[in-house]
RNA sequence: GGUCCUAUCGUCUAGAGGCCUAGGACGUGGCCCUCUCAAGGCUAAAACACGGGUUCGAAUCCCGUUAGGACCGCCA
């Protein structure tokens, strides 16, 4: 039988880094089995679920890569489905209506909250024979006996269906809830594989019995660790960012995120680095552990550095563009952007911290730092930068070799050291006493600019001179 | 309170009874390289929660303790 796995997130919110990786793990247990991936939009909750989150939730999938095969399915769209299925347990008497109005429960469940008992539904409309002219929910009658759940990460897990209580499987308002639509469409959607957090372990065991009301054949259930923060608690917004999307604005590659969260929680010996195929190809359900694990923001800009240091210039120039944008400077307008990224993939950890260290190439003047510009722009140097600016511009294809040459030349005519040299032009070039390295540098900057800021920084210290 | 899950360096993890004086990675410290900053290379510190078993032998199996976590909605 074809693996069929299936990602169904709610739309009241982004998609959420926990949610990403259940997706995540989801796709690639279908990818690596040559199964179908299914997206389902789980919105019977009408009242909290949105449009801007299905989008948000879209995009974030499409960011990643998580591309899916069919869907997105919307529950709100299959509520005839739901109904016929509640109404054939009313029929079997697998299911009963319960008039207990949301007060009366909420009530009951606070009381026995503070007596210290369980919470449970104390199932007294189970039995009542007449039904009153009252609305109505319907609710599912849990049968006696113990469920055991196999799960594939967990291992055995028994349940007792008295801890169970008789849940509600249509609202007064006849909509259905997500216990009973979950079965249902797992169910009717030939799901083969339920891979999902494991803070779903409880609600198993209902749907489990669910199923078997209904008639149906259980699927895999596959439980995921948890995500938690810092402090080992679920991870949430106090943690930082925690949506997928702002990964994005902060400047990650989308592979990085996949990349990190791929190995928390799963691993393949100590391999540490995978291409996207390569985690089609590995991944395995076996090699999930069972711990939850913190997130690691720190990894996560490691891995992204590592990706941005593979990635081809060409690449990277496109992804950065809106970045640039984003501090008003135009890409076209400088020396090409590939080959001011070429200088920047060393030291950049993401695409935003690339943008702002790409500045200094693509604004109008220097802005020098004044210690910089107090240590190393002095009339002292003003011979070696006439120097320079002369055989600079003798130079033709102005190439990182070409450019090594004419300062080799002076240094050695002058006797000095390179550092003597390379500092002073670099806080003339970008204002900074920190920079990629000189010759890549200026090669980069192209001959004009590179000769027009050499000739402002002579002008400068010929003024400091008379000071 | 009840149900359930989990437990190897600070963090992610390798480890499926002897290969473990416990390996890798992030982070941290040191050294090297060096035109600054990075990158890179080398190196150091750093863990089997505790207590009982089982076994010739336990990080690995069993039990208990402790500690974390999740869930207990007419939310999903």
């Amino acid at each position: 039988m074809s693996i069929r796995t299936r990602f169904a997130p709610s739309p009241t919110g982004y998609l959420h880094i926990g949610g990403a990786r259940t997706a995540l793990f989801n796709y690639l247990f279908a990818r690596h089995n040559n199964g179908k991936f299914v997206l389902r939009i789980e919105d019977t909750d009408v009242a909290r679920s949105t449009k801007e989150s299905i989008d948000a939730i879209l995009d974030a999938m499409n960011w990643l890569g998580l591309d899916w095969d069919e869907g997105p399915f919307f529950q709100s769209q299959r509520f005839d489905v739901y109904r016929e299925h509640a109404a054939a347990l009313l029929e079997k008497g697998l299911a009963y209506r319960c008039c207990c109005t949301a007060e009366e429960l909420e009530k009951r469940r606070e009381e026995a909250l503070k007596a210290g008992l369980p919470p449970k539904y104390d199932g007294r409309c189970r039995e009542r024979a007449v039904e009153p002219d009252l609305p109505y929910a319907v609710r599912f009658k849990v049968p006696p006996g113990a469920t055991i759940v196999d799960d594939v990460i967990k291992g055995r897990i028994s349940f007792d269906n008295s801890t169970i209580e008789d849940l509600i499987i249509l609202r007064s308002d006849s909509t259905p809830t997500y216990n009973f639509c979950v079965v249902v469409d797992d169910a009717t959607m030939g799901m083969t594989h339920v891979i999902r957090g494991d803070d779903h372990i409880n609600n198993t065991p209902k749907q489990m019995l669910l199923y078997s009301a209904l008639g149906y054949d259980l699927p895999v259930f596959a439980h995921l660790p948890m995500i938690l923060g810092q402090d080992r608690a679920r991870l949430s917004k106090r943690h930082g960012a925690t949506s997928v999307m702002a990964y994005k604005e902060m400047g990650y590659l989308p592979h990085a995120l996949v990349n990190y969260l791929a190995r928390l929680g799963w691993s393949h010996g100590d391999q540490e680095i995978f291409s996207p195929n390569e985690l089609i190809e590995k991944f395995s359900l076996d090699s999930v552990g069972k711990s939850s694990g913190v997130f690691n923001p720190e990894k996560l800009l490691w891995l992204n550095h590592h990706y941005i240091k593979e990635s081809p210039p060409e690449a990277l120039s496109s992804l950065l563009i809106p970045f640039l944008e984003e501090r008003r400077v135009a890409a076209e307008k400088g020396p090409r952007l590939s080959a001011i990224v070429k200088t920047l993939k060393e030291r950049s950890k993401t695409l935003k911290e690339m943008a702002d260290n790409a500045l200094f190439y693509l604004r109008e003047g220097v802005e020098y730092d004044p210690r910089a510009a107090e240590k190393f722009l002095l009339p002292e140097n003003i011979a070696v930068f006439k120097t320079l600016i002369e055989r600079l511009e003798g130079l033709e294809a102005f190439t990182e070799a070409e450019v090594e040459a004419v300062f080799s030349s002076i240094l050695e005519e002058k006797g000095l050291k390179l550092g003597k040299v390379a500092q002073p032009v670099r806080v003339a070039l970008t204002g900074s006493a920190v920079s990629p390295g000189i010759y890549e540098m200026i090669s980069a900057m192209g001959k004009e600019l590179t000769l027009k800021r050499l000739r402002e920084a002579v002008i400068y210290m010929e003024k400091g001179a008379g000071v």
